[in-house]
DNA sequence: TCATCAATGATATAATATAACGTTCGAGCC
DNA sequence: GGCTCGAACGTTATATTATATCATTGATGA
């Protein structure tokens, strides 16, 4: 099996974050440039806000950051920008959390899996066919017709584990 | 495939919703009983409460329901009181709704997965290892070790389906 | 009987989110 | 260009969900 369903990957300490957020603002550009959606300002520093913490923000720590831009700003600012994201699909509430992260297959349908690190707090996002089918198939044989699933799984990542296991051994 | 991974399902018009209260409370009053856990009255009655609406409860609603019981209650009242439910295994969050459901396998170790009905607002229980299992085999594929997973599926039960389709058809 | 600790009472406040209405601004049309 | 319209944003107020903190009660065992 190849990491083809990774969405999004947690990050190594020295990856390009600059390129990254810039790669992620682009693709969605593009998608909103495809749909007749309005990017606007505020959408897109929003956006990039997310990206740039690469990891989950709380509305409120959004709202921070936009003040700490010069901008007036209040909870409904944020908020709205937020639905337009999470609406098609940019961005991602992780319902565990009340936090949001960006998509990272923006434009392609899809159900995200997400994989939180109680480590360092990054969120790896899976968009595999097999998890969502199972469930889909488990809900239809209960009579249940599936829409929007929510499969947030809490854990330590590869990294923080390593680290773990370096203190031990020392 | 059999149901029985169906740990609690989506309940009839007519069914025996005392006698299915009284179970759900008995079973968790044994389970206290062989760990030496305090089903106090308070804990006992906000499991009550949650098993006799029997569809997902928000904090708030269980506490105008003891405001009502003529008892003097304040949030942490019961919010401690879903703490220890929770805790143990009682009750689960339903953290797509910021809301509280009781546990059809109490006592039991499993992964929920939930299904809520947009339609009746009711929610069933699957405890189905072979969806917990495959998202810890994918999770742990990318190096995470996964601990709890949140698994909420939003959609239409049998029964609403079925009242859609007869206002279609007549 | 008393010491102790878990549970609950009580007050205050934090954190997350939405309602409602006014204002601005840009796209399409005359 | 000037108009109209509606979407986006500004602004104020408030709703909803949850926790921190300290005081009091009450059950349990020394």
């Amino acid at each position: 099996m190849t990491d083809g369903n990774v969405l999004s990957g947690f990050k190594p300490g020295g990856h390009d974050h600059e390129a990254c957020i810039a790669a992620a603002l682009d693709s969605v550009s593009a998608v909103c440039r495809e749909r007749g959606l309005r990017l606007t300002p505020l959408r897109r520093r929003v956006l990039e806000l997310i990206w740039r913490r690469h990891m989950p923000s709380g509305a409120y720590d959004l709202l921070d950051a936009l003040r700490s831009d010069g901008r007036r700003a209040d909870p409904p600012t944020v908020y709205r920008a937020l639905d337009f994201l999470v609406e098609n699909g940019f961005v991602h509430r992780l319902e565990s959390l009340s936090a949001y992260v960006g998509c990272g297959g923006p434009g392609r349908e899809h159900d995200g899996q997400f994989l939180i690190c109680r480590g360092c707090g990054q969120v790896a996002e899976l968009g595999d066919p097999a998890i969502s089918a199972i469930i889909r198939e488990k809900a239809h044989a209960l009579g249940f017709h599936a829409g929007g699933q929510t499969v947030e799984v809490t854990g330590t990542c590869g990294e923080c584990r390593g680290r773990a296991e370096g203190r031990h051994a020392s």
